[in-house]
RNA sequence: GGCGGCGUGGCCGAGUGGUUAGGCAGGGGCCUGCAAAGCCCUCCACCCCGGUUCGAAUCCGGGCGCCGCCUCCA
């Protein structure tokens, strides 16, 4: 079984699993008020990566990742846009299911939506009043930290060095600095849901623990999520299901974040870029091959030099699926390595990238090993071999096709014109006239082709 | 102030007490009519100072520099 590094207990561990061959894991969505940025891409992309190899192994995860469709972003933004909430939550929602397609990430088993599980949070927050470790104030429901044993446990942080950090809050109703809210009672304008204590909204904290534990159940398996998102928002989860007795995620994973230039990729920043920008303007599986080049707790630098590089290995990539006539494989469905058919160079490839991949999802070091074995794949071609080659080769693919990464062969079309120079350009070459060869070979680069020769004759591409 | 992380070759980015990371870029060669693609070879490295060790980029101590969380944030 995997190991991965878990925050909880600061060290890497076995994955352990709940039921035999079965996974659950959460992963914290996007709060949609605005177009996805490059930090959504990278985490989605790493954990789409963790679920797609651990299916890949044969494993069957249950994947939920919420949308969370009511928060106080999306009330000032339908405020200041004079729109619904509902209307500008739906918006960016399409924008992030649209990203999420053209990066590749496979859509969740689960996607639950924060406002459709208000009555669950609601019965959980009655729960806290009435055992005493919440209060209500003038605007909100609070939970009372200090009613929570080892609150501060998965931020690795005493209640004490938490409680000597804290901000100085205006807010004198708060027992304490750290005691975050559960519900916002609505002010006028505002949506709400209807609730014995006042009605109001519910706080962010109290959306996920309500809906992971709702879709996969007590002591589900993984809780993955930003860095970031480490304190306040998991720690507050866990400490809403700790105080109502329940067994929450057995396992915690965070990812890095993006660094534009040499600091974090944020919103108080205001440094970040659209994904949608990215995806249009280079080829959207580059940034994949980016986040898993570098290991999923460092941090990644984007920027154009580092985009274009995962360009050009992609082109190398897409070159052996050309040369071996590799099917397409991953997008928008989970591979399965029992699906297909590896010879003994594939399954060695297969079981050495297994190994890295299972200490703590080593992807640059299975990225590595498939560069190797695509260098292996052309000189095993090159000596002769083809069988080794073409085993080594759809080796690859298949390990790609795992971690979601899909190889792109011979690109379709060829419009009849440019078969005519193509074909004028392989009797030119036949005759050595090979003037007129380059001239139709400098048309065809000027119409836009790629243009190669093969054992075959003139070969072109977009 | 509390807690945590990082500093690797031209660039990105792994790694571990002794053995090639990998990619991109550069140089040379093979192949090719010439290219491209591909293959082979190759230059460039572990922030500084001590210490432990037969041996440290890897462990320990100190220093310098950088970043993050502690507030909405993936």
């Amino acid at each position: 079984m995997i190991r991965l590094h878990d925050s909880l207990q600061n060290q890497v561990r076995e994955l352990a699993l709940r039921d035999a061959g079965r996974v659950s894991m959460y992963v914290c969505g996007p709060t949609v008020y605005d177009l996805p940025h490059l930090g959504h891409g990278r985490f989605t992309l790493v954990w789409d990566t963790l679920r797609r190899w651990l299916s890949f192994q044969g494993l069957d995860v249950t994947f939920v990742s919420n949308i969370t469709d009511i928060d106080d972003n999306i009330i000032n933004k339908a405020l200041r846009e004079g729109r619904t909430e509902a209307d500008v939550a739906a918006q960016y929602e399409e924008a992030w299911w649209d990203a999420m397609a053209a990066i590749g990430v496979a859509r969740p088993d689960h996607t639950p939506h924060a406002t459709a599980f208000v009555k669950e949070m609601v019965t959980l927050i009655e729960g806290f009043l009435a055992n005493g470790k919440a209060y209500s104030t003038s605007d909100s429901v609070y939970l009372d930290v200090s009613t929570v044993a080892d609150y501060g446990a998965l931020s690795g942080q005493a209640l004490d060095s938490l409680r000597a950090g804290a901000r100085i809050e205006a807010n004198e109703e708060k027992r304490s600095p750290l005691d975050f809210a559960l519900w916002k009672k609505a002010k006028p304008d505002e949506p709400s849901w209807p609730a014995p204590f006042g009605d109001g909204r519910p706080g962010w904290h109290t959306e996920c623990v309500v809906m992971s534990l709702a879709l996969l159940g007590e002591g589900f398996d993984l809780h993955c999520g930003g860095f970031d998102l480490r304190f306040p928002h998991h720690e507050n989860e866990r400490a809403q299901a700790v105080a109502a007795g329940h067994v929450f995620a057995q396992h915690w994973a965070h990812n890095g974040w993006v660094m534009v230039g040499d600091q974090k990729m944020s919103k108080s920043l205001n440094n970040f870029t659209s994904l949608t920008d990215l995806t249009e303007k280079s080829d959207p599986r580059s940034y994949r091959l980016l986040v898993l080049r570098s290991h999923y707790r460092s941090p990644i630098e984007v920027s154009p030099a580092t985009i274009a590089d995962a360009v050009r290995g992609l082109e190398r990539l897409d070159g052996l699926a050309r040369r071996f006539e590799l099917p397409v494989l991953s997008g928008s469905t989970l591979e399965r390595a029992s699906d297909h058919q590896l010879g003994p160079a594939a399954t060695d490839l297969y079981e050495r990238v297994s190994a890295v991949m299972e200490n703590d999802m080593d992807t640059p070091a299975a990225v590595a090993l498939v560069f190797e074995a695509l260098t292996n794949a052309h000189a095993a071609a090159d000596r002769g071999e083809d069988e080794t080659a073409r085993d080594l080769a759809s080796g690859v693919a298949v390990i790609l096709g795992g971690l979601g990464l899909a190889l792109h062969g011979a690109s379709g079309e060829v419009d009849a014109t440019t078969a005519a120079l193509v074909q004028a350009r392989d009797e030119a070459r036949a005759q050595k006239n090979w003037a007129e060869a380059d001239r139709l070979r400098d048309e065809l680069v000027a119409a836009g082709w790629t243009v190669e020769d093969s054992a075959a004759g003139t070969v072109v591409r977009r």
